[in-house]
DNA sequence: ATTCCATCACTTGGATACAAGATGGGATTT
DNA sequence: AAATCCCATCTTGTATCCAAGTGATGGAAT
């Protein structure tokens, strides 16, 4: 009963169902298998994923506290709907946690952070010709760019904020790369930004980031508003959507 | 198997053990009757509490994913050390949203957030000999003031991260009321800052909210490590601390 | 005295069993 | 025909059971 040793040697999880299975739902989520407002109850998914409903239940209440799952008692589980507002206000969080980056990279010391930002120069600022097309690639890219920028100003709390943030628009912030002139769009407006941070121009390096990101912001909305329209008249009844 | 009609419909947990077990632990650790690096089984949890281990399991989890407590594979459980860079970060974090939230409400538009702030008024503005004495009041108080300044910008989401962050740092923020004349300061600051939100004066508001946070959160190091040293004499061994 | 090794109680992770309530459909009533 | 009640079925929440591994302990060998 009592514990008294120190633990501490190497004593991590080795595979772990139930991270497993929370992984898998949540791509499930990201990549639209399960919509906004499917309902589903813990018994399907254990039976779909060969497992009890222990792990499942561990990964739902997971989920459930990220926002993307709403358990009903007794009556099952479902797919948060869509709430734009709340994209919205996480796009602003965004821009509040990486302004405040950016004005502390811009007014660091000599020399420190350098070797995160250049890696970031050796992603961003390349020929025209070198540049990835790939939509996918280019978005996770873009992800990467933004959470550096943040972990390479130092606090390691704004970064993990930031990083759930960043998670939380990723299933609709994608959208914005599916187009070609976004995606270089995307190269031209990280390499200027890059440009003010490494000659420590802050309020242009903040107002060039700012920009960046409503623009994405509003192009996301467009698209996503688009194809929910569509979507709502292929199938019935479409996905609930509040505001 | 299938799930289809919309519930909605007057569902949400009634009771919920896994929900108490959790806020019991939080309050014993936010008490100190768990103390960082004690370690404690799931079993221990699950008789104390008279309960199975099942609820136990899904509150200890939470914890975990919260940052208060560290799993060891079948080793047991650990209260996590205290690490007070960790709390100097979350402290910039308030720092960065609640300079935010004035930025917004100082250049919001006339009359809108008014019934907030005027509630706000009515609690900090007040006459010395109606201010209350108590610490531990005036924390809570404290608390709220900062986050409802935050929740009055209007963010949704920055006003849930702030909470949580918030949350996290309670547990050090106390000691600073632990000294009258910080009470005393703490009302004074308030309503200098208040005062500058209502009548916009932007930056002057800012610089206020920003000095009162820091001057806080040096005083609650002080404290702190005042504390663990003379905790680390009386009891051995001390709780581990990092940095 | 010290090191090594077997042992054994204890731990978490997962599977299964059970309890209580929600749901949906069909029979029954109005 | 429409509304209502009843019941079999399904769902989550909790308890219990089992598997696999951990670590302290004590005895044996050196």
């Amino acid at each position: 009963m009592q514990l008294s040793g120190t633990p501490g040697t190497g004593k991590e999880r080795p595979d772990n169902l139930a991270e497993r299975i929370y992984q898998q739902l949540k791509d499930d989520i990201f990549e639209f298998r399960l919509l906004p407002g499917d309902r589903f109850s813990e018994g399907e998914i254990a039976e779909r994923m060969a497992v009890s409903r222990t792990p499942v239940r561990q990964a739902l209440y997971r989920l459930q506290r990220e926002d993307y799952l709403q358990v009903y008692f007794r009556s099952g589980w479902q797919v948060k709907p869509f709430d734009f507002a709340h994209f919205e206000e996480l796009y602003e969080v965004r821009i509040v946690l990486e302004l405040e980056a950016v004005r502390r990279l811009c007014t660091r010391p000599q020399d420190e952070h350098c070797d995160a930002l250049e890696q970031l120069k050796r992603t961003w600022l390349v020929q025209p010709e070198q540049r990835l097309q790939d939509g996918r690639k280019v978005s996770r890219l873009d992800e990467r760019f933004h959470c550096q920028l943040v972990e390479a100003a130092g606090n390691r709390e704004m970064a993990r904020l930031h990083a759930d943030v960043s998670e939380k628009i990723r299933i609709i912030r994608r959208l914005d790369f599916t187009q070609s002139p976004r995606v270089a769009a995307t190269y031209e407006e990280h390499g200027q930004i890059l440009g003010a941070i490494l000659s420590r121009r802050c309020e242009e390096a903040q107002l060039l980031l700012k920009t960046h990101i409503e623009v994405s912001k509003a192009e996301v909305r467009k698209i996503t508003l688009h194809m929910l329209h569509s979507a709502r008249q292929r199938t019935m009844p479409a996905p609930e959507v509040k505001t």
